[in-house]
DNA sequence: GCGACAG
DNA sequence: ATCTTGTCGC
C-alpha cells in the first residue's frame, strides 16, 4: 500500500498537536463506498513497555476476507516508538511503525480496523482518523476501553449498542460484540460513518469479544516483538530469530 | 487545583 | 502496552 499523504513525525508535544490541528479538517465522515471485501486489522506490541520514546515496537497488519474471515495477507515491521505515551497523542507512538508495515502490503484493504480511537478523541483526531488521512483508505477505531464521553449501559445481547457523547457530539458507540462480554468502543476514523463502522466491527467479531482482525494482528505483532514467529494458527511462518535484530 | 487518561 | 499463577466457568 502506498500513502496518499505524508508528514514528518513530530518529536515534541507542541509539534504533535500542530500536526493534529492541520490534518483534522481533512477527515470525512461518509458511508463506506461499497461493502468491504477485504478488511484489515492493525496492532502494535512493545518489548517491555515503559511508555518511553525509545520503546522497541513491532507492528502487524493482517488482511482478511470479509466473508470468511480467513487471512489473505499479512505484513510486519519493527522499530522504535519515537514518542512517549501521552493520552491524546498516542498515535505518534504507533503510526510510524504501522505505516511501514502497511507499505509492505501488496493488497489494498477496503477498511482498516485500528486498535484505539477514531473520532472519540479530545480533538476529534484519534489514531484511526490520522491513519485514514495518511492512507486515503477508510478506517475505524475499535478500542477495548473508552478514552472519553458519556453513555448508558447497552443491552446484554450481542449487537446491543449505546451512543457515546462528548461535549454535545456523538463521537462513538459502545458495542456488545458477544452476549455477556464487556462492550468495545467503536468510532469512525475516515471515509466511513458510525453506522458502517459499527456494522463492520460486529460482523468481524463473530466468535470473540474483539474482531478477528485485531485478534490476529495482536498475535502476530506480539510474536514478532518477542522473536518468536514459529507456528501461526494458519501454519504460516513469520520471521524467526533474534527479537528486534540490530538493523532496525 | 485534582483526578482521568486509547495502547 | 507489559509484568504474571492460578482459578472460575462453559
Amino acid at each position: 500500500m502506498r500513502l496518499q499523504r505524508e508528514h514528518p513525525w513530530p518529536r515534541t508535544e507542541a509539534e504533535a498537536l500542530a500536526v493534529q490541528e492541520e490534518l483534522r479538517p481533512l477527515v470525512r465522515l461518509v458511508p463506506l463506498p461499497r461493502p468491504p471485501r477485504l478488511i484489515a486489522g492493525l496492532d502494535v506490541a512493545y518489548a517491555g513497555a515503559h511508555g518511553a520514546a525509545d520503546d522497541r515496537v513491532a507492528a502487524a497488519v493482517v488482511v482478511l476476507d470479509a466473508a470468511t474471515l480467513e487471512p489473505v495477507e499479512r505484513a510486519t515491521a519493527v522499530g522504535t516508538a519515537g514518542f512517549p505515551y501521552v493520552p491524546g497523542l498516542f498515535a505518534f507512538r504507533e503510526l510510524p511503525v504501522l505505516v511501514r508495515a502497511l507499505e509492505r502490503l501488496s493488497s489494498v484493504p477496503d477498511v482498516l480496523l485500528c486498535d484505539g480511537q477514531g473520532l472519540a478523541h479530545p480533538r476529534r483526531f484519534g489514531l484511526a482518523c490520522h491513519l485514514g488521512v495518511l492512507t486515503g483508505v477508510p478506517t475505524l477505531g475499535v478500542a477495548k476501553t473508552p478514552l472519553l464521553g458519556e453513555w448508558t449501559e447497552p443491552g446484554p445481547e450481542r449487537g446491543a449498542t449505546a451512543d457515546v457523547h462528548d461535549r454535545g457530539e456523538t463521537v462513538a458507540r459502545v458495542l456488545r460484540t458477544q452476549t455477556g462480554v464487556k462492550p468495545v468502543t467503536v468510532s469512525a476514523g475516515h471515509l466511513i460513518d458510525l453506522d458502517d463502522a459499527t456494522a463492520v466491527v460486529l460482523d468481524a467479531a463473530r466468535r470473540y469479544r474483539l474482531p478477528e482482525t485485531t485478534r490476529l494482528a495482536d498475535r502476530l505483532c506480539r510474536d514478532v516483538a518477542q522473536g518468536e514467529g514459529v507456528g501461526t494458527p494458519t501454519g504460516v511462518s513469520t520471521p524467526t530469530g533474534v527479537s528486534f535484530p540490530p538493523g532496525s
